[in-house]
DNA sequence: CTGAAAGCGCTTACAG
DNA sequence: CTGAAAGCGCTTACAG
């Protein structure tokens, strides 16, 4: 079909193990390196990746696998993965799930086909457990969302506490009535509300929260009735940016002024919650910096399988604006 | 290392070959079939994709690359591409470029090493000049971004009537120096120039615009001082999202009111340009439909490669709001 | 420094 | 329906 390293050795006349030693830099005499040069530039060879993959038995391949390919967040993240990918001649196979634990596992085994070099995976609530038991040995690190402790490297943030000082924030701000949104797939969000809860619980307070898919649809669903009733929260946290706009939109639509009928926070710094008025308050995490270190440690990883397992706790700060301004 | 059909067939008791019809869905008898099926489970055979290609000589995998995988357009285009491939069994890999062409041209030869099925491509403008004369030959559609006329299949809106229609709009609100924030890397961004200028032309006016890397970071740098000058624009349209929220964020550090004070509008509709206020009037664009289509060209040309070009211009639709209300 | 040979894990005609 | 053989395009010891 294509032009093979044969057609090269013999354009050039040497073996095609001279070929594959020009290509791969290794010892040969400047005249017959040049002689093979010469005909791999007139010939076009291009080295076939598979036949190279299916030899040398390392396919320099990492798999990205993250549950929502349209979030801003694991957008910035594949974006931090891909330019170090880059960087390190590997390449980027890209898996979308849509929170679906059917299409992680699927897609895993896919992936075990593709004899993936290493995996940098965002995984839901439900293969978070999984995994554990699962037989899977190529080189991974969980990013954004991992266990307490795992048989995997991984890179979070410690989510408990920057939603209890989010809600913090909100009680010494004088709000006592505080709702809170938070996703039902990943540990992520599980671990925010349980940070809202602790934060809850310290003031005496009763906790008020919903548990629903992670999207700005399903924020909007749950959030325009929530906010109808009489006994509606005076304050609204959500687990992420993307609840954080449906919860907007559902007060904008509601008519409430914000932060005097109801103030709102959430999670990530994008650039939207800056530019709404007034401001919205927001824990914002270092997602490309999370997206560089879940690359180095797969990095030292794939070098070295018998590091003991890392976890990486990164640091998120609240940016305060004018959503959580001091209640009336 | 890994496992592989010998094993199976030693377990199973029968040739390799018949493990590989088995695995193929071929014709096999039930009691053999029965027998491979469970040397498979007993043995956690997975195949290797890597031999499966060489052999077959496909690889099965789509490449896509953009410009910048950050901005929320091309996002979306990837999640569309991504979940037809998922349900077509093709595998996504991906690649950022960054607007920068020597990094198109890399990415261009590793899919070519890849032995790519096909190729999801929204180019820089250097790029599309260069396509045409490049050896090339793996099925390629080219999506947002491609010639008037060209070798390639290609799905892209009207952008050029699109930017009219704005400025027409514009005009018609009695606005009379709008500028123009147009990004410098695409054919995409020139063509809006042009609707831009054709429009400012049939009325007689003065164009006032610049060119910039087609990033919100640019545009700030750029409209900042702009909107500084006496002279400055009463309104002003951009030429994507990226610049459409840069021009915002200058306008909103200027302390200018909109849109007494300046009028906005650009393209995209992203759920930002709705929340602020007033809300942004957006070219939108369907980016779903546009990826899910490029797809489908795709696939058809990946079966006949001999199809004639085709070129599928869609439809966007103008959304009006309260940015561009009349000038006082 | 260079070449001949083996083999990575599959699929695919070709016999039987 | 089943198996033996060839071969996809490389790399990698092994000789020389």
């Amino acid at each position: 079909m294509s032009i093979s390293i044969n057609d090269v050795a013999r354009v050039a006349g040497v073996s095609k193990s001279t070929v594959s030693r020009v290509v791969a830099g290794g010892a040969v005499s400047a005249e017959v390196r040049a002689r093979v040069e010469a005909a791999i530039s007139q010939t076009g060879y291009r080295p076939n990746l598979q036949a190279r993959r299916l030899r040398s038995q390392r396919s320099g391949i990492i798999a990205v696998i993250v549950a929502d390919i349209r979030n801003p967040f694991f957008t910035a993240l594949i974006g931090a993965v891909e330019a170090v990918a880059y960087q390190q001649e590997l390449r980027v196979m890209l898996c979308n799930t849509d929170e679906d634990p059917a299409r992680e596992a699927l897609y895993l085994q896919m992936m075990q086909e593709e004899r993936i070099s290493g995996l940098i995976f965002a995984p839901t609530r439900t293969t978070v457990g999984r995994l554990e038991r699962m037989q899977w040995d190529a080189p991974t690190v969980l990013v954004d969302r991992a266990p307490a402790a795992g048989r995997h490297d991984s890179v979070v943030i410690d989510n408990r506490a920057a939603m209890t000082e989010l809600v913090t924030h909100l009680l010494a701000q004088g709000y006592r009535r505080i709702g809170g949104l938070f996703g039902s797939t990943s540990t992520t969000a599980t671990e925010r509300r349980d940070g809202y809860l602790a934060a809850m619980q310290a003031h005496g307070l009763a906790p008020d929260y919903r548990e629903v898919e992670p999207t700005a649809e399903a924020a909007i669903a749950a959030t325009g009735p929530w906010l109808a009733r009489a006994d509606r929260p005076q304050a609204l946290v959500t687990s992420n940016n993307l609840l954080l706009m449906g919860a907007l939109k559902a007060a904008r639509a509601a008519g409430l002024s914000i932060p005097d009928q109801l103030a709102l926070a959430g999670f990530d710094n994008e650039r939207w919650t800056e530019l709404v008025e007034p401001g919205i308050s927001v824990v914002e995490q270092p997602v490309e910096e999370m997206g560089r270190a879940a690359m180095s440690l797969l990095l030292e990883r794939m070098k070295s399988p018998e590091l003991p397992v890392r976890r990486l706790v990164m640091s998120a700060r609240c940016v305060l604006r004018g959503s959580t301004r001091p209640a009336r």
